[in-house]
DNA sequence: ATTGTATTGATAGTGTATATCACTTCATTA
DNA sequence: TAATGAAGTGATATACACTATCAATACAAT
């Protein structure tokens, strides 16, 4: 029963080449590179592995052209408990959030309509106006090889 | 109506002092200036900032004691919108949550058992178990001197 | 082919935090 | 009260993750 779950359905590589072209940059050898690298990637990544995986790519135009695929929604960025970031592909449009495995670092995003609506109706109850939101479940997958469960 | 709200209720020094001593770690002279200053902080402060204001404690040891009241719970680890962290105190030793005003800095807490609730009626519908959760509110307090509202 | 703009990447710089380590303070026991 | 060892400190160096700069390059449109 993981109906929450949201799956993968399009590739990735012209997904992300297109939602730059969406927002009006071009798709050039370097982030086609990126773009390629990136629809290997099952779980979550950082900025600096990704880097590190390209030396062909300048470390500025790595983390230029991620700022840009967050830009476009094509991926999320994480916060991870000890406090680094790492990013995931994103597969939906929609508001949605993620579990984190803390062993293994895999990725999946989930929507529940009920954690909307129950901050629609917290805001009720709180000074100001919620103007965004960041829900993360930390979890232990089971079935990483670093898992201990 | 903001029955969520969690409102400070005991002083903020001796309670930073004390939750060193739980565990262990002395009261200091350097940490007695820290918990005195972090007790005139209403909002969330950054360890840059802090270290900046106490010149005369050294900045290893104003970032060690951060570390150390995270440690203790006394104080809570934020993780803002651009991606910086900033601190703020920790009036409660359950479970909670933070609104954090994207103009001002100006910290909530607030506690919501329907959402602790919510997420372990989540935990049944995904893989794995869930060890730890993270959600903050980003508001508009609309109370601000930077608040456009 | 020319022109103007977008993009790139080597490098330097920034901000935040940790590692090192000799020195100081503290609590304890003699 | 002096000696002892553990805990704590802080100046400095270093690590890390990212951003700014800017001359060189690639591209799209004329």
């Amino acid at each position: 029963m993981s109906s929450n779950i949201i799956s993968e359905v399009t590739p990735a590589y012209p997904r992300l080449l297109a939602a730059l072209e969406n927002i009006g940059y071009r798709a050039t050898a370097p982030r086609k590179a990126i773009a390629s690298l990136l629809e290997q990637k099952q779980d979550s990544f950082s900025a600096e592995a990704l880097s590190d995986e390209l030396p062909s790519v300048g470390r500025a135009t790595v983390y230029r052209t991620i700022k840009l695929l967050l830009e476009a929604g094509a991926i999320c960025k994480l916060a991870m408990m000890n406090g680094t970031h790492m990013y995931s592909l994103c597969g939906v449009g929609h508001h949605h959030h993620h579990t984190v495995c803390v062993e293994c670092g895999a990725v999946e995003e989930f929507r529940a309509e009920a954690i909307e609506r129950l901050i629609g109706e917290i805001s009720a109850e709180i000074p100001g106006e919620i103007v965004s939101h960041r829900l993360e479940l930390y979890v232990n997958c089971h079935s990483c090889p670093d898992s201990e469960g």
